[in-house]
RNA sequence: UCCUCUGUAGCUCAGCUGGUAGAGCAGGCGGCUGUUAACCGCCGGGUCGUAGGUUCGAGUCCUACCGGAGGAGCCA
């Protein structure tokens, strides 16, 4: 008997073919008149499969009262036009195998109200929930989406260390990948770590970017990207943060700052018109469930130029706006959340290109502009997110790259293979970084992070 | 890390100005029904986060600690 998986039942299945049906139950009611119907979910869509056992089903009633909420079942059967309202079909069962039992006393997934709180503390059962699911799949849609825009344009999919000896970008606080016996080190109250009894010999984290070693392949054989995890070891607390999350980082040679604009806009374009195109049943449940506005939004990033705005003109609006911030703004200062938000979602409802920033708020890496003032960079903020890309054009000269080191306190020594690009063969190049799971937030319209990730890591959680 | 809020039954919450705990859902039992967040009735279930303190008396007030959430910083 052929297993079919609901998602493909429900849409193409007809009338009189005999199937089996597996997954887990999400409710069942029961008829006196001797028959029971179950809610049938596999996991393959936001929908159910309606299941009628009749009493006459051998073994119902030693089997029926075991299934509950959460059991296993196996089910064949014959499919059918369904009389009741909600489904086109039903399957009828001939056979009905429970192949997990979930004890309704202790399973903790009721049939609703849950909060996203509590989902969390049970995250290895969470992804049994409508919501949940539906994060999985869309999350699915968009990593497949991330890889066939990059591919359909000729980008090589290139896979950077995990583990690092260059502190690159100093983006934040590392984690520190070691083999030495800490406790031990710890008893003998040592003044100084002896690096060269550790694993690699020096000290080593976990990766913060893979940015500056996709240089080194894209400065050989072109356009590519990485796609994998990240890990800051920073203490945020927040909606927006994770200690280990998915970036998407591609660099091209030859791009300016225009072109590496132009390719974020049409890739978070991209990415928004695959999931409308094969997740609108999860789709059509975020937006009555979740986010009301979450269509609009993603209908106008689907059809709507992007704003590009340069830093400058940021900071003459925010200031010429007459609204009441926390913090002002002058020219030199970070944009601080408040503002970001106040650019993206009221004075220009849409996502904003921002570029052209001082440069002493980025980072030793990015293309110093003629002025002597601001650097090629570019931040995308998009609504209720915020910043989702950041990205720039690469300092490509070798001598204002050296000097710039010198101003972030970095030497150049040290980096010594990076600078190398420079030194032989160096050409224009740019670039970007997209977080994986603020992609997921925009598109779903979940509000916390730590939802659309399956295992969240933040400060003091690592659990499952 | 800072600021604010919060911690009462398995879950979601109520409990007003202090007088020793309630509802809905879930669970059990029974009834009804081609049902679909099913419905109706009954029943079981809580040392009110922890430790102190004020008080004749604390879920309710105070202190500390421990969870959780939101906002900020940092950034993707």
């Amino acid at each position: 008997m052929p297993v079919t998986r609901i998602a493909t039942l429900l849409k193409n299945g007809q009338p009189g073919t005999s199937i089996n049906a597996r997954g887990w139950v999400r409710t069942r009611r029961d008829s006196k008149n001797g028959f029971s119907f179950i809610e049938l979910n596999d996991g393959s869509c936001m929908r159910n499969l309606q299941i009628v056992v009749e009493n006459s089903v051998p073994g119902y009633e030693d089997s029926i009262r075991s299934v509950t909420t959460g059991a296993s079942i196996s089910v064949d059967g014959v499919l059918k036009e369904s009389p009741g309202k909600g489904q086109r079909i039903e399957l009828h069962a001939t056979s009905l195998t429970v192949l997990g039992a979930a004890d309704p006393q202790t399973y903790p997934l009721q049939k609703k109200g849950h909060t996203f709180e509590f989902l969390r503390d049970i995250a290895h059962l969470r992804p049994r929930t409508n919501t949940f699911g539906a994060v999985a799949r869309v999350r699915n849609r968009i990593s497949w989406s991330i890889h066939s825009f990059f591919q359909n344009r000729g980008f090589l999919y290139l896979n950077t260390p995990i583990i690092t000896t260059s502190d690159c970008e100093g983006a934040g606080e590392m984690f520190q990948v070691t083999t030495l016996d800490l406790a031990m080190l710890a008893r003998k109250q040592i003044e100084s770590i002896d690096w060269k009894q550790d694993f690699f010999g020096k000290p080593a984290s976990l990766t913060v970017s893979g940015q500056l070693e996709a240089e080194t392949y894209a400065t050989a054989i072109g356009d590519c990207y990485t796609f994998g995890p990240t890990f800051r070891a920073e203490n945020s607390n927040t909606t927006r943060h994770l200690a280990e999350f998915w970036m998407v980082e591609p660099e091209m040679p030859f791009y300016d700052l225009e072109d590496n604009m132009a390719l974020a806009e049409s890739f978070i374009r991209t990415m928004v018109s695959d999931v409308l195109e094969h997740c609108a049943e999860d789709m059509e449940f975020f937006s009555q469930r979740i986010d009301p506005g979450v269509m609009a939004r993603l209908e106008t990033i689907r059809t709507k130029d992007f704003i590009r705005l340069p830093y400058t003109e940021a900071i003459e609006i925010i200031q010429r706006s007459g609204r009441k911030f926390d913090y002002a703004v002058q020219w030199g200062s970070d944009l601080q959340t408040e503002h970001e938000r106040f650019l993206t979602e009221e004075h220009f409802g849409q996502p904003v290109i921002l570029y052209n920033y001082p440069r002493t708020l980025k980072p030793f890496y990015m293309r110093c502009n003629e002025d002597g003032k601001t650097v090629r960079a570019m931040d995308v903020l998009v609504p209720g997110v915020g910043e989702i890309i950041g990205g720039s054009q690469r300092e490509e000269r070798l001598d204002v790259l050296v000097q710039r080191m010198g101003e972030c306190h970095l030497n150049p020594d040290d980096y010594w293979w990076y600078t190398d690009l420079r030194k032989y063969g160096t050409v224009p190049h740019a670039g970007f970084g997209l977080g994986l799971e603020r992609a997921v937030l925009l598109i779903t319209g979940m509000t916390n992070i730590r939802d659309v990730i399956p295992f969240p890591r933040t400060p003091g959680h690592a659990e499952f």
